[in-house]
DNA sequence: CTCTTTTCCGAAACCGGTTTCGGCAAGACA
DNA sequence: TGTCTTGCCGAAACCGGTTTCGGAAAAGAG
């Protein structure tokens, strides 16, 4: 008796309110409450509040992935991680993901995670989640100055909401915290702390943020009427290891600085050992503001005075606007910012050495 | 003219390869193509080749949420990260993310992210995850004493996986790192170097991996035949501050221990402060080991000895098992565990006082 | 060379929704 | 009062798959 068979899978109990069944206990045919439900104009608005006190009643909600094969939607938001990207934002990561998942699910939404080593591979991965319908939009964290993502989402028409901002951004809708502005009111807190020679080390290149963070240093050091020596400014600092090298250079030269602006934490922590090395103390013969707010920040001695953001929010947001984007809103509405937040702690201190 | 009208959503534009496609390009029905595709004995041989062979040639995948509103299976896997979770894992989320994505990615799986501040929130999740078929099995981070998740996912019939083991395992399958076995590696290897009194400080009791560190603890010091002092063992600890405490305690005590094996790198590294306090100089006067092999760790002076465990694996591997129980495979075949490998850094030395 | 069994596939129903189309009834207009 | 709209909803097709059922053809049995 060899019947037919199909591979053995373990089964799903509990059944569903289906459309069906709100049809029969309303007595109207399933289409009838399909249009209700989603707001078409042709459903007399009695009809509509009927379905909609039924849908409340049996709590009907429809299975996202059976209007999908219709609607091509799933009700679902992309987030594609990339391992390569330095690690600065990894402490973040999960307050990040609780933001998106709670601003998501708030609007009815989902996410789906996924992440690539590579470009290639990243990109890769953004076609199949496309082609498959696995997500409605996308979450694109850390804007890059030359972003792929943005140029294949466009081509795509897949809507996506950047985490920072870009040099063009015609069409796209972003949430951003200021970093830009929390640079400027570092050097103004250190200026106003009588620090003249003040030095900055910049964050990854490739990134958007760190044009902006300069533009903020430069803009706070003009606001201070103070000059800029090239000298005493560092770009691409991500790690602390980077950070201390780019610390000894500031430390080592000829003039060095008595305060550094650093453009994220993990520069600052290896200022704290370049610091270490050269024998000068933070937050007395030397200052140092940091950004990002990382935990490790505030167990050095002294602790790191830095920029703190909130990623669970931004990641609310985030999802929020792209829900947004994803029914048909206009791109212009949907841009948002968030300042940072000083933190005020113990690596920054009066210039001592401007009254010798 | 008010015609009938729906709400403005942006569109989609690729079509893609659909079985109807298939059907025709082939000459048969779709119900055949579907169930040479499902492996259907009563397929011929010949015909499942030629149907799979022409799947490859259109690059023809079915639509995942199409099969799902008929077998309610989504070929997705679902993640609740609960955020109230100490952070001791967190530095590791991203890794464990990526193993994850990946680990069902190979498998035509993608990874669905939710996030619970709460218990009853955490429940919630999981039910509306299950009700609307948005998960065909979930991953269970951390497996706790009392797990109200596994409870919870029997009585709804729902695959599972739980990182980390239970007491009462039938029918759970899991993937664990055997701490166990590091914390009696870590006894054993300072017994060898003369240490006699060895303290003892264990992570959160609500999590299953404590009970099991300690059982290694007590293996390790029955080994080497050493006492286990109780005044010396101190547990549910899992930050820093709590571990300074701890340390604090151990080494403010009559007879002070001269090595101490920490459940969790935190709890170690606040040990460092304590050692900091009593002007013990760690790897000399005092060892330390530690468990997790956090980054914070490589970068304390001296740089702790601690375990690392590779949490990429760890996800790949539940994402891989998860799917073969998902597929029906008994769950006695889905169990499997990892070592954790010693990271010999600057934080052990030989007892010195032992021969005084 | 029949009769039975197997093998293999097509036809059609189904899953849970959405959307197009057409038609009935009530109101507007002449 | 007859015609033309308009408002409102039902009927039916459709989306892209899966699954049940039955029957034709091939193979095996007697």
């Amino acid at each position: 008796m060899t019947t037919t068979t199909k591979p053995l899978l373990t089964e799903r109990a509990t059944t569903r309110v289906t459309i069906n069944d709100m049809a029969e206990a309303l007595g109207m045919t399933k289409s009838t409450v399909s249009r209700a439900l989603n707001g078409y104009t042709d459903i007399s608005e009695t009809t509509q509040l009927r379905v909609k006190q039924m849908a409340e009643r049996l709590n009907y909600r429809p299975l996202s992935h059976a209007q999908a094969i219709k609607t091509g939607r799933t009700r679902s938001l992309g987030l594609i991680l990339q391992l390569s990207d330095h690690d600065a934002h990894r402490p973040f990561l999960a307050e990040f993901l609780a933001g998106v998942s709670n601003g998501a699910s708030a609007e009815g939404y989902t996410l789906t995670v996924a992440s690539a080593d590579d470009d290639a591979h990243m990109i890769a991965s953004f076609q199949s989640l496309i082609a498959d319908r696995k997500a409605d939009g996308f979450i694109l964290p850390r804007a890059m100055v030359q972003d792929k993502r943005v140029a294949l989402l466009r081509d795509a028409d897949v809507p996506f909401i950047l985490f920072g901002r870009q040099d063009h951004d015609e069409g796209c809708c972003w949430y951003d915290i200021c970093g830009e502005n929390a640079m400027r009111d570092a050097v103004l807190h250190l200026a106003s702390l009588g620090h003249e020679r003040i030095g900055f080390i910049n964050g990854g290149l490739i990134y958007h943020y760190a044009s902006l963070r300069r533009v903020g240093f430069e803009a706070g050091m003009a606001a201070a009427n103070l000059k800029i020596d090239p000298a005493l400014v560092i770009e691409d600092v991500v790690t602390m290891e980077k950070g201390r090298e780019a610390g000894m250079q500031l430390l080592e030269g000829p003039d060095r600085p008595t305060a550094i602006v650093c453009a994220v934490d993990r520069a600052a922590l290896g200022v704290y050992q370049a610091a270490a090395v050269c024998d000068l103390e933070i937050g007395k013969s030397l200052s140092v503001i940091g950004y990002d707010g990382i935990q490790e920040g505030a167990h050095v001695d002294p602790p790191l005075s830095t920029f703190s953001v909130d990623a669970q929010k931004a990641g609310q947001r985030l999802a929020a606007l792209l829900v947004r984007r994803i029914r048909g809103e206009p791109v212009e509405n949907l841009r948002e910012t968030a300042p940072a937040n000083f933190l005020d702690r113990g690596s920054v201190g009066p210039n001592k050495t401007k009254f010798h």
